[in-house]
DNA sequence: TGCTGATATTGACGCCAGTCGATATATACT
DNA sequence: AGTATATATCGACTGGCGTCAATATCAGCA
């Protein structure tokens, strides 16, 4: 299916939707709570925001060219775009053999927003 | 030392500053990574963003009161109220045996910042 | 002074996350 | 088909986190 020129997108199934009000409009829901803590425990990794900040700098980066200025090692990688992918906060494109990943500037916008922005 | 009447700050130690510019403009590096990750660390968990937003919501709170709406046994509470104030996000007064706690909005403003905002 | 109550600390337990090596899968090229 | 490369997955190890019971500390009060 598709063409072979194909820009498949990397599906890592449903992100939630950092939908409710601010933190500090009113109190939070155990649920509402527990998306926000997901999303936000997606973020606090030193690697995945120096991995995030690359790709924002850059617009689109490969996978491969992440090892290097990381410093780990393939798996490692994918697992931490992974984890920022099913947070929202990483799209990726495969085209032929690389993937390649853009942030999400609405999924940090949200986040922000939850955070009273 | 300090008058009867005191309402000594509870200091759990020197916070660090969310200084660095925002994680799109330019890749961050190892040392505002790792101070970043550490202060959303801090939020990346459902009972301390529920804690956060019950302060937030009444502006000032006695650490006895948040037993019972977070269902969490009086150690874990001091353990969580713990966490936020040592990444600068909630500041508590001792007055008398009580401890109350609010919520500090620029430390807040400081991570919308560095997401982006 | 001694008692009561609020908070902090300690120690232990179970669980999850970050990491890597090994391996599987998929795409391109010859 | 066969080979080479980019990425994903698996299994294992290790360290840290959330939680609680028990205990310590400290402020107020009788």
């Amino acid at each position: 299916m598709g063409s072979k020129r194909s820009v498949a997108a990397v599906d890592y199934g449903e992100i939630g939707a950092v939908c409710c009000g601010s933190l500090v409009e009113s109190p939070l829901d155990e649920a509402a709570a527990a998306e926000l803590a997901r999303v936000l425990g997606a973020l606090a990794d030193p690697v995945r925001i120096r991995l995030l900040s690359i790709v924002a700098a850059q617009g689109e980066v490969c996978s491969c060219d992440l090892e290097t200025p990381l410093a780990r090692t393939q798996p490692t990688i994918s697992h931490h775009t992974r984890i920022l992918a099913e947070a929202g906060l990483l799209e990726g494109e495969k085209r032929g053999r690389w993937v390649w990943w853009h942030v999400n500037p609405a999924r940090l916008a949200a986040i922000r927003r939850a955070l009273g922005g």
